[in-house]
DNA sequence: TGTATAATCTTTGTACACAATATGTACAAA
DNA sequence: TTTGTACATATTGTGTACAAAGATTATACA
């Protein structure tokens, strides 16, 4: 019974940070978590230590659990790195995924779905995250799933605006990613490495693109006179 | 005080299952550990479950903790990503290496030397598993960092035969691997990037073959008349 | 003699109390 | 006004006791 408890409070606090409900760096009080979740603080450390070893939080000597911060610096490598970790486990899920695996796959990516069609968008991002994850699982290599992982955890907090669309555009984005998501169960299930590989490919960038539009968006007007004038001179 | 201890366990602990002073699948007892390190189950937990964190053991519920297997399904992987990892974080540490680092890592090289020709089998084995983690540092790659991390723990437990010489071909490969260490600080040091990576493939090679040396050994003779017969051959 | 079940023992998990450390605030001195 | 120090407060770290789960052994029965 407790036992569930802990591992609720695990699986919560991981998605409220994944859904940046929790902020990157923000500190986590461990006497006021314990009591929110009904454990005693002895279990809830033990969480947090997991949460540490899987890069959620970040443990420091005498100050308690902060949530892993994103600053610049982290980003430039989770862009130059993505791509080289997302074909690499791309190729061996195609090499060697299972057919449960295949099947738990398929039913993600129908959650998703069902998710973006229910205008459901909290959880819309924790499934994508679920489906890469899986995706890592089918790779069957720990040593990479490592590295997905802790990429996963940032680029599911980049993307948090990317399955919250505000122009038909966006909305053009998730059916696109939708398609890619099912061409990619096919190429697993098809075996067809190359394939898988071109297909990741696209999606990422797809997802750069997106990220890349959040962090430095258009930007605001200088002035309401200049609008107006740029207005009419269109 | 205390931290020390503690901090002394999770070094300990980590030193041990690295030289496969506890062997790779064993069961470590919470009780008995804690006696032996002089501190409470509390922080005697709180270390197992970093140690989880970083694969070094694995947790069972109710079951405590085992120290990482070492299969042979994992030992492929193995062989299959560990020249991708270590190029990736070669090629990244000539790109991204600081001064002090670099220090660090001479520094390091300096002692692994002298263990060598100390003939301290067993600390040198450590000192190559410190050499390749603060290659990983340089590298500044949080995402690979952790895959690097998991193939060092298997690593540095396969090749605990490489630092114990036994015939002058193994000197010779031992000398061979301090050239490379060498010759990697250097081109690290100038930043030659396909240096690194060139120096990081002869490495591995080397390393490869004396793991395979060790996993597939010449088999026994079939018996002693036919062992005589063989030399009178010769 | 073999198997099933109950009792016992061993080991892990949790709660709580207390100790150690860090943080915030008030006040004094430069 | 700024800097340094002492004290009060808050938060984290550790030890111990007890609860819960697993493993083992003993015993009853077929």
């Amino acid at each position: 019974m407790s036992k569930t408890k802990k591992s609720l409070c695990a699986a919560d606090l991981r998605n409220r940070i994944l859904s940046q409900d929790i902020a990157p760096g923000s500190d986590l009080d461990e006497a006021r978590l314990s009591e929110e979740y009904g454990i005693s603080r002895t279990p809830l450390r033990e969480v947090l230590q997991r949460l540490a070893g899987d890069g959620f939080v970040r443990l420091e000597e005498n100050r308690g659990a902060k949530v892993a911060s994103m600053d610049l610096s982290v980003m430039r490598v989770f862009f130059q790195t993505a791509p080289l970790i997302y074909c690499s486990i791309a190729r061996q899920a195609a090499e060697n995924r299972t057919g449960p695996q295949l099947d738990q796959l398929k039913y993600i990516q129908v959650q998703f779905t069902a998710a973006i069609r229910a205008g459901d968008t909290d959880h819309v991002a924790l499934l994508n995250h679920a489906f890469h994850e899986q995706m890592g699982e089918m790779a069957q290599n720990p040593y990479l799933l490592v590295s997905l992982k802790r990429m996963l955890i940032d680029h599911t907090r980049f993307s948090q605006t990317f399955f919250r669309p505000q122009t038909p555009a966006d909305k053009d984005r998730i059916e696109k990613a939708i398609a890619q998501h099912d061409a990619m169960i096919s190429a697993i299930e098809a075996r067809e490495t190359a394939l898988a590989i071109d297909l990741t490919l696209q999606h990422w960038d797809l997802s750069r693109d997106q990220i890349e539009k959040y962090v430095r968006p258009d930007p605001l007007p200088l002035d309401v006179i200049s609008m107006k004038d740029r207005r009419n001179a269109v």
